[in-house]
DNA sequence: TATAAACCATAACTTACAGTTATGGAAATC
DNA sequence: GATTTCCATAACTGTAAGTTATGGTTTATA
């Protein structure tokens, strides 16, 4: 787009052609008199054209000058409406954030912090996508969300950037209503005597739970597969059997005693809570805005 | 319009956001990479945020820069269309004249200027407005005609420029038909004796015999009175009586003998055709150049 | 009918900043 | 491992956008 003339000229431009008067033009311009009168005259030999008449009064504009005032007024609202949007994104005064979160994730980690960020910044619409972590995948390689918050590890991932954001910790866990509490350290065997309660696959928190089970050399098979998370903790609740579950995500329960943890050795390790982003891509300023927010409480 | 933005760095934005690489923009630009690299800077600092992701294959644009380039490009092609437009019109390859002028002025010396320019600028429109010279002068002054031709002198015209672009000369001639060619001066009194058709008032002609005949001490009163220029010329050719006419108007007449000239003492002194424009103004570029082209033939 | 005020144009001078060259680092490519 | 491709940075330079000072011309004012 090969534009040959000083755009700023315009607006010197535009002031003189509506205040019709050189003088006062460069007063509103805070620049002085002959600036404008040299601004002008270089404007109309760019051009190529006279724009204004000088009178004794002050300037008018040739006829050809007002068929170019009127296409300088689109020009200088268009660039005054650009930086007016521009400002209001980036200062989060309109825009939006799409959110790629597992149901559970969202429940139980996100929502206090989409409360919080919604309170600051009331005029950033927040979507959320609630999928399987491989359809969450491809939503943001296809640009349909802007991050995901997802249990890890996760596979497939060289295109995109991970930060921890939260440790996740799983363990085994029982109502009374099947298996009477006592202090105790139990065996991975021991627990396999009972009926096991899991998440169908495919699924991260699944996923992990197997490769628990194989590397202490247990070909394993549970006897209910639920493949909502929030049904398993039920299916514990109403004493269906052992359950494995993430603590984090069964505060409540936990807290109320309606389940309680099976202490269990090996020890079933750490797990993390990431937030996944596009390598080569930038999250917006809201989006941004709001994983700074997650961040700021991590190692609490 | 308060717009405090660089606008020319929107050139090196959108070319940079195009091509997706400082480097070929830079080319592209004819400017120095680092050049373009400190302009996207500079931009980025005046508007408050990022524009694009620097990678190692290039830039690609953040959200926020892909809003303000949606912005840019009608910022930048309404100012080519700006400089297309303002080009065309003051190379005439489009625009419009609006003349001011008697039919007579029109037909019989407006009409080969017309065909002359319209053959050079065959994309200028032409719009003729045939009113009495009060008329037109109003006309002139609400703007619905760029400028006048007219005979002259013209009164009330305080505010107008006048040029004089030719001479006319008024004449008595009459038809054979009507009284016998003789090569003799006549005086005011024998011309009288006979029946004499002139144009009816308000008319500059008409203006201008009436004053002929009172510096001489004569109420005069015409027995035909036309309004029509061109009918006073048909009823001398028909032989009604003497018609006062303007030479240059009646050419052919002339030449044919369907009418011939009377000569008459006191001299009839000559008169001018004027173009009328308005004080304070300006003709616009394609007016100009009809104005020059009727004015080369000046003094011939 | 001087006198002052209002405007634009011009000249000569002074920066500020848009441009330059030179160089470096970091990844992608061969 | 060498080369190329990019962008960033630093230090320098020249232009053109700004300045002040002044003049001429018309309009308003005393």
């Amino acid at each position: 787009m090969g534009n040959d003339i000083d755009l700023n000229l315009y607006k010197v431009f535009y002031t003189v052609a509506t205040v019709g008067n050189i003088t006062k033009a460069a007063e509103e311009l805070y620049i002085s008199q002959p600036a404008v009168t040299k601004a002008i005259h270089t404007l109309e030999t760019n051009l190529g054209g006279v724009l204004f008449i000088r009178t004794k009064k002050g300037v008018t504009l040739t006829e050809e000058g007002k068929v170019l005032l009127s296409y300088v007024k689109n020009i200088l609202t268009e660039a005054r409406n650009a930086e007016n949007k521009f400002n209001s994104l980036i200062k989060l005064e309109e825009g939006k954030i799409r959110i790629g979160a597992s149901a559970t994730v969202s429940k139980h980690f996100l929502m206090p912090y989409i409360a919080e960020f919604h309170k600051m910044y009331p005029n950033i619409d927040i979507e959320i996508t609630n999928e399987l972590t491989i359809n969450l995948i491809s939503d943001l390689r296809n640009g349909y969300v802007d991050f995901l918050v997802t249990n890890l590890p996760t596979k497939e991932v060289l295109d995109m950037d991970i930060t921890v954001c939260a440790k996740l910790h799983d363990t085994f866990a029982v109502s009374e209503k099947y298996l009477k509490k006592e202090d105790k350290e139990y065996t991975l065997n021991e627990i396999l005597e009972h009926k096991i309660v899991t998440q169908k696959e495919p699924s991260n928190t699944r996923a992990f739970l197997n490769n628990y089970m194989k590397s202490n050399g247990i070909e394993f098979k549970p006897d209910i597969e639920i493949v909502s998370y929030a049904l398993v903790t039920e299916f514990i609740k109403a004493g269906f059997g052992i359950g494995y579950i993430t603590k984090e995500f069964a505060k409540q329960e936990l807290e109320t005693n309606e389940i309680y943890e099976l202490k269990v050795t090996p020890r079933i390790e750490e797990r993390e809570l990431g937030i996944v982003t596009l390598k080569n891509s930038a999250l917006n300023y809201a989006a941004s805005k709001f994983v700074e927010i997650i961040l700021k409480d991590i190692n609490k």
